[in-house]
DNA sequence: CTTTTTTGTGAGACCGGTCTCAAGTGCGAG
DNA sequence: CTCGCACTTGAGACCGGTCTCACAAAAAAG
């Protein structure tokens, strides 16, 4: 606490002052509400310019209640993902005047936490935030202002969310793996879970990765696949043993010979890896991966993607929010989005070499 | 202006009168400041948790002046070069317990400005800004809060100010080209300028731009190029329009043999244009980018870039603007960060089928 | 055992706005 | 000419904290 250096800044009792009128008629002009003379508004106008008045917004908040800005709590917004997310919000927000409040919660919960109790004692209008856990959302029941739910939906948190059809796609892409003849599919996640996935369902963190397990895994099931839970791969984020995990796994004599990445940091990740093992895409392996990143269409070759609606995500969430910050109060929508898979090069038949059929 | 819901919070005089002391004395144990006894303090702590009170930000920022967020004014935090820059931002300032508030100017000066009254409305105490605009800083001169400048130096602005090297990064990545061979080397920004490029310098928007291509020019000079100056293309940002006049620049039969590019997104498109002109790097024309994004290492070939410490340069102006707001006084700093080149494949000698010499 | 210092507590002003309420003004209707 | 009503304006409370100041009680000093 050092002294504060205390602008010393022009408030309405100033203008008021110089514009020798009421604090309270000054308050008027310089506020826009209540009815004032066209005269007098004048003359408090002038004088607020003379004095180079700029109102002071925590003021407002303070009697309005309301702050005029709403707290996004995202992963990371390193992530290409989150920051499109972030630019649809932020679209949106500033066309309602509405100021973006950004937390990193490093999809870690008690990050999350802290976060968004910070961001409730600005006393945020709104909150956006993407569950890091769904099993851990005590904190997130208690808020008491409007709440959106982004990219991950929870079924006990009755509000606002916008997703994506994350089963369908995933069985839609696991389907097109299947029916290029390949039976030893892995789908990698940089999700983390406790302990491994023995079809506990329950026990994934987040719907997204819930909902995609489930498509991946009744796409196996209608090609006649069995034990594909072995194959889902947690846990790939970004850190050198992940990679390491992933060499090892292409490595493998019995690896897969088509992969489905959640998400296209993990694929990068995978991409880099294939071709460090000296594989070729598609003929030794295919790969398909969530996200249209911008480098999934310029490398050799090109990769078949689940494209995802991003920016409109993170639009819709905030159109949502915002609409109930201004009283609507129509019940909790949610909106899932559809994806549709971009065909590109990445996509090839079982390699034969590799034919040691392991099932089936 | 509906009914304020006005969820009835609980205050510091509600706590007080549950603990039965004065309202000055809770507020002095809620608020941490002054000296209360021992057992009033647990009196308080204990009615406090009873209550479930939730100290109000925007009440305490009222009277303390400080509100606890800073303003952060990028270009786009859609392009993953400021991304990862609001992620070293966000992380350091977490540290410190402050917030983020996030907006977006989309390189437009107008829209910067706004941003930047919304914020000193909301009463941030400090602001990180990417000038759009080195022309038009009336607005940044009269911010009387403190102010750091990220990737961008504005000559006339005596602030704490992080940038690269940006003029020796060019020029060491034009003579890369110019050693190679090249004579016809192009740069290549999304960057606009009023009017042609004529060499009046200080006619370009900002310093990053004008340092780099001040480097450009030098290497070109260097290796006895005229005119080098007619090589430079501004306005390539991400449009429909801008591509259009990427490929008429590669389908014309004088051609550069080599391009420079200032950003990934633009380099990108680049990328694209050139496979779509079908012609081949390093064969036909060889590239090189400024950032290291994530998809110039997997392309083929991949892309010699001049890799920049994006995320240092986010940590950095964090640091220096919070170190001001902590009460420093030293005059303002000037941080220039160095980059490193890594030269990946996309760099080739000078394509003897075009070898019709324009110059020299 | 007094005097001085330290410590703990309460009362109330204050930050910069909003908003309620009452009083003052002007004008048309009766 | 008077009454009523709509319109303006001012006074002051209020939001939820912080902080200054005065005062009483306890501890240290003389």
């Amino acid at each position: 606490m050092k002294r504060p250096p205390k602008a010393p800044s022009v408030t309405v009792s100033d203008v008021a002052r110089e514009a020798k009128v009421s604090k309270a008629t000054a308050a008027r002009v310089l506020g826009g509400y209540g009815r004032v003379s066209k005269t007098v508004r004048a003359a408090v106008l002038e004088a607020a310019k003379a004095l180079d008045y700029r109102p002071n917004e925590l003021a407002r908040s303070m009697t309005t209640g309301r702050s005029g800005s709403i707290g996004v709590v995202v992963g990371d917004i390193e992530n290409p993902f989150f920051s499109l997310a972030v630019r649809g919000i932020s679209d949106v927000a500033r066309l309602s005047g509405i100021n973006v409040i950004l937390a990193n919660s490093g999809e870690e919960v008690e990050a999350e936490k802290s976060a968004i109790r910070v961001l409730l004692a600005k006393q945020v209008d709104g909150l956006i935030v993407t569950p890091a856990q769904s099993g851990d959302i005590a904190h997130l029941k208690e808020i008491t202002c409007p709440l959106a739910l982004l990219d991950r939906a929870l079924p006990e948190l009755d509000v606002d969310t916008v997703t994506v059809d994350d089963r369908n796609a995933a069985l839609r892409a696991t389907r097109m793996l299947t029916q290029a003849g390949h039976r030893r599919i892995a789908y990698v996640t940089a999700a983390v879970l406790s302990g491994d996935f023995r079809g506990a369902e329950s026990r994934i963190n987040t719907s997204t990765v819930r909902e995609r397990i489930l498509g991946f895994l009744e796409a196996c099931r209608e090609a006649g696949i069995e034990g594909a839970e072995r194959n889902i791969h947690f846990g790939s984020g970004r850190s050198d043993s992940a990679h390491a995990v992933l060499q090892r796994l292409l490595r493998n004599a019995g690896r897969p010979t088509a992969i489905l990445a959640s998400d296209s940091v993990v694929a990068l990740d995978l991409f880099k890896a294939i071709r460090e093992c000296g594989l070729s895409i598609p003929n030794d392996i295919s790969l398909i991966t969530f996200h249209d990143a911008d480098w999934t269409s310029v490398t050799t070759p090109p990769i078949t993607v689940i494209d995802q609606p991003v920016y409109v995500l993170g639009k819709s969430v905030a159109e949502l929010l915002i609409r109930r910050l201004k009283g609507d109060d129509r019940p909790p929508e949610r909106i899932v989005l559809p994806t549709t898979i971009i065909e590109r090069m990445s996509v090839g038949s079982r390699p034969s070499q590799s034919g040691n059929r392991s099932d089936s």
